[in-house]
DNA sequence: ACTTATTTTTAGGTTCATCTAAAAATTTAT
DNA sequence: ATAAATTTTTAGATGAACCTAAAAATAAGT
């Protein structure tokens, strides 16, 4: 109910994103590196998230969000896909460029907006990048995608999201053609550097590093 | 160069919102009420955009944009009112919701985002209350409007704007059937409240208070 | 186990944007 | 023109979000 601050938001989310790639508490350091802050601005921070009850905080043990603080940090992340979307399919921005923008977006008090916006947009499930969009309750839709890495040979499948979402891996992907929705099927792969030969249905062949493999997702 | 603040950005907007409906310099007082702060803490702010170059400030002297100054306020302006476009163009807001989200979206920046909305929505000359939407060059297009209190009988004018925004005003407007873009053609005006009676062409007729007349813009 | 290294927290300080209370300048009124 | 009223500024505090440097807790290495 308290009102959260735009930074308040921020670490939620980052609290959120942190906890979402490995299991157990999230630790102070790894949220200073995260919001290219210090370990001690990190530490006044969580006693203010943990007073509001955002967060699980004990001295020393890292911390865990709260329901409150996960459903905080999943309506934060809705409007910031919303937006990528929005930024994309209306304005026509690339998918490399939208980030930066929408980190600023996503902070604009209006659940009337959010609702307004999801709809203009078709309720899409999916942000540019393939990552999903939290419903408007707060809860993250769970989809399982395999790595393009993880494919052998005559395996076929879709290209669905990205796990790298640097701007320089994704305009990679834009220069070799790479776009999700694409059907790729793997014909080779290198036992020396495990490069892949893929071909993207129907008939484009493309050699892909393991680098670039193990950062794209994949339906089926 | 140097960045300017969330709440720097809002005292630029508002001592040109301020100077531009008085002559003379803008004084600390109008704007602590416009703000909604104490004198004190304006006195303080006014320094700091005297420092950056953005405004002439001689204290007790009241305040003046520099060119610089009234550059960048017109560029938010430009903002706020493009985004208020879209929201009651392409997302369906009343003309009487739009306003504080407008007021959170003006600060994002980008100015690519502010070039891509503005031909995403075509162009607009003026915003959903008939204000001039400020060039990308941040100059203010002239429009001179004559209100609707000053026409006398048989005159017909075209509704171009408003002067009051308030929400109130607006939705009575709405109540009314009075539209920005319709015709109305003054039949008579009483000699005891000035109220008018208008016909909005072709066939619908109405009284409209002198209040509410003395708020309304039309062109011609 | 005990020393060393790492992580985290405390302590004390800074800047931005605000506040209250009191002092100074300006304006108004008699 | 001088006193009274108003406006504006200074002085000193506060809270949010950050910082550095030092202390304390935890984890790792031999």
């Amino acid at each position: 109910m308290a009102t959260t601050s735009f930074t308040e938001e921020n670490y939620l989310k980052t609290i959120y994103a942190i906890a979402s790639r490995q299991q157990g508490e999230v630790s102070t350091n790894a949220l200073a590196e995260m919001t290219a802050t210090r370990a001690a601005s990190v530490t006044d921070m969580l006693k203010r998230l943990a007073d509001k009850g955002l967060i699980h905080y004990k001295r020393y043990q890292g911390v865990r969000l709260t329901d409150e603080g996960e459903r905080l940090a999943l309506t934060i992340i809705r409007r910031h896909r919303l937006w990528e979307v929005f930024l994309v399919d209306k304005l026509g921005f690339g998918w490399d460029q939208v980030h930066e923008m929408a980190e600023e977006l996503e902070h604009v008090r209006s659940d009337e907006l959010v609702t307004r916006l999801d709809a203009f947009l078709n309720h899409p499930q999916f942000d540019p990048h393939g990552d999903p969009i939290p419903t408007p309750a707060g809860l993250m839709p769970d989809v399982t995608y395999r790595k393009l890495a993880d494919l052998v040979p005559t395996e076929e499948a879709c290209l669905m999201g990205v796990l790298d979402h640097s701007a320089s891996f994704l305009q990679h992907l834009d220069a070799c053609g790479l776009t999700l929705g694409s059907v790729v099927k793997v014909s080779e792969i290198s036992s020396f550097d495990r490069s892949m030969q893929v071909t993207i249905v129907p008939d484009q062949a493309l050699f892909v590093s393991h680098d670039v493999a193990k950062n794209l997702l994949v339906s089926e």
